[in-house]
DNA sequence: CTGATACCCTACCTTCGAGGTAGGTTTTTG
DNA sequence: CAAAAACCTACCTCGAAGGTAGGGTATCAG
């Protein structure tokens, strides 16, 4: 397992709040309670959401969260990163204050790890999906008038419905029953 | 974070032993000495290695570990599978004895978990480019003839040497004092 | 044959962060 | 005002990551 349940939940709590109108705000025991989430855990995690300004709230009686953009305006790496962080494969690649990717070992200007083509990549390609991915595509086929519903990925589809099953890695014998 | 240093010391081992001759056996505490890992670590791991079949060991005196294979038929995917298990983005989505992909809250068989769709990409995603990655693009560009040395990802260059300025995605939260 | 080398195996140990609790304070509404 | 809800800080716990330790076993050099 890569990402925390700090990521899972979030994502869920984004989910709930993008499914409701979004003129009022939704209270987060609602959601605590609709997807079987410790409510206490959740207000951690929102309060994250908030700060990296995918949310916004409301105080006191009938207060709640909403949404601080459409859904579609969301992506999901915005999500996934003011939760769980600087999104790395590892340690190594993860990033300086400075934006640069630094790595302990290369302290010596001559030396050039090798394994950090292969950690770049993975945390590209995780990096890609992610942004590629909007809120929105993750609501129930909800036609919006006069947008569809599935821009999802950009260059290429980034989910193929069947992954074709290669060699051991995947192997599901029942493919994604969606 | 997101791998252990389980795949990131190993994948580090097959490079090594990727960088020396084919035909003569590398002992472990070769490599221990030469990347500064701890031995007796680094033979849990390659026990999985062996154990998948990855590489091949020689025992006794003047014995050590080799490749099973050219390091061209050695996908990433195959070495950090072996070492880290299956490889999934959240509990969720990993998969079972049977090797489907089980979500516990989808015991109700009316509802689609909606951030299903989410993980099932991104594992994808990070699948691909482990499985698009030989080992040998991870060795100094040492050209052997007829083959060229930089077949890299499918179809987009999956990593920029230089990451640009990625909006805010960088954002450390915890600034990695390295 | 004997020692050295190195793989191999099982058991253990320690630290740290994920995942969650608890309890209070402040703001807003009816 | 009382209830509802966000907000904040502190704490707790448990399991796995990341090692250590120590022996056993195969192989080679001399």
């Amino acid at each position: 397992m890569m990402f925390s349940t700090k990521a899972e939940y979030g994502v869920r709590v984004m989910v709930e709040l993008a499914r409701r109108r979004a003129d009022q705000p939704v209270p987060l025991a609602e959601i605590a309670e609709h997807d079987q989430l410790p409510l206490a855990y959740l207000e951690h995690l929102v309060a994250r959401l908030r700060k990296a300004g995918l949310v916004e709230s409301r105080r006191g009686a009938r207060g709640g969260y909403l949404l601080a953009r459409s859904a579609r305006e969301i992506s999901m790496a915005e999500i996934v990163q003011a939760l769980e962080g600087s999104i790395a494969p590892i340690e190594c690649i993860s990033e300086a204050a400075d934006g640069s990717l630094v790595c302990a070992r290369e302290a010596d200007p001559h030396h050039v790890c090798p394994t950090k083509l292969l950690w770049t990549r993975v945390r590209y390609s995780i990096v890609r999906t992610l942004q590629d991915t909007k809120l929105s595509d993750l609501l129930p086929t909800e036609s919006k008038p006069g947008s569809p519903s599935k821009p999802a990925a950009s260059s290429k589809p980034a989910a193929p419905s069947k992954p074709a099953a290669p060699s051991k890695l995947a192997a599901p014998s029942k493919p994604v029953a969606a």
